[in-house]
DNA sequence: GCGAAAAGTTGACGTGGCGTCACGAATGAC
DNA sequence: GTCATTCGTGACGCCACGTCAACTTTTCGC
């Protein structure tokens, strides 16, 4: 039993700072982000206010936990399958594929985006986001000093990809006749041609002591 | 002059609501979106808290009417830079390069990205952006059935041009070292060949009825 | 076990933003 | 010049914010 090995204290800290977090991804789902407010979250909770603040800073920190969290979901099945990969192209599809089977399978993480009203998007770039980016980065400048992928800029490269898996994703979730499948496939083709058509000798980016 | 043409009445109104405008967009810039208030707003103008209201029925409400500024500023220069196109690499790069010449100019529009504090984005897609999306999509269709692009589902094609061009514009406001032309043909050479290496028989998206 | 120190919870409190509204001033119609 | 209409105004009630002193629970030394 953890409740044992951690001692009554830790034991309730944890579960409290997991009611905020629960409470916060089914309140965000339900009234948006912009309109949820803290002690909307709160109240969903058996706690009191104050408490909320032993744990968190505001809302937007609330959300950064629930995006790392997310992302600690995420990243570890996309390395797997990068490992895994035995070339590029499996590289690009894999990881392709896995965001979108996520995306598509996990719908209350991305409940948000649809009870969003007014078309506003909100989107933090958490540590873990960031880890993450940094992870395809590194493994972009690997493919790149392999011969496998024309010599770019690395960077450009990675928000390429980047950008096209986000707002994919996007429409997947609002589009209920497109498959992970085929919005990967799509992806991969479009990102494997694009690859090899990019211009050989492109500024390669080394980053600035500004 | 408009003062005697439209009347006194619609004058000051239209002065206001630009009023209320142009002190957002410096607030925004200044204390980022999220920590902006109402009040933060209209303290930077003459007027009174009440009158905000009369004009606009929240922050969101104005940042969407900065958007709608900016997008009308660049839609005009995309739909030229279009119709001047004598093939779809030319629509391509043409439409990257407006976008990323504008993105990299008009420092002011996109202050508000680099002073957000904790990396959080916010977008809000307001009729405008909406509009040129689907400007977009129309012209990918148009060239999907001249035959120059393979069949695919024109949404995705969209939305993956859209996500890089969002996405490099947002490294390209980050990073000095990043011409817009560099970033236009690096984006124009991905999208380009990927487009080439399109699966064929992609599933063409009709609009269901649901 | 016991009692004191440490850690954590609680909700009331001052501050300030929210959106509204009754009032009055400016405008335009006649 | 008079009256009706159209706003601008700022005070108001409400509520969320983040803090903090008092209280409760846990830990630890003995």
């Amino acid at each position: 039993m953890d409740s044992r090995a951690r001692g009554k204290r830790e034991e309730t800290k944890a579960s409290n700072r997991q009611a905020i977090i629960d409470a916060a991804r089914i309140v965000f789902a339900e009234l948006g982000y912009g309109a949820t407010t803290v002690r909307d979250i709160i109240r969903a909770t058996e706690l009191a206010s104050g408490t909320f603040y032993n744990y968190f800073k505001s809302k937007e920190e609330v959300f950064q936990a629930l995006q790392d969290e997310t992302a600690l979901r995420v990243r570890p099945r996309l390395r797997a399958e990068r490992i895994r990969a035995r070339n590029f192209e499996e590289f690009v599809s894999g990881s392709f594929r896995t965001f979108f089977d996520f995306v598509k399978n996990d719908h209350a993480t991305f409940a948000t985006m649809r009870r969003n009203p007014e078309m506003q998007r909100v989107r933090i770039d958490t540590p873990e986001v960031i880890a993450g980016f940094d992870e395809l980065r590194a493994d972009l400048e690997l493919a790149i000093a392999n011969g496998v992928v024309p010599a770019t800029d690395a960077d450009l490269l990675m928000a390429a990809m980047v950008g096209v898996a986000f707002e994919v994703a996007n429409h997947l979730v609002l589009r209920s006749d497109l498959s992970a499948e085929d919005a990967a496939k799509f992806a991969t083709a479009l990102f494997m041609g694009g690859v090899q058509a990019l211009p050989k000798k492109a500024a390669r980016r080394q980053y600035p002591e500004s």
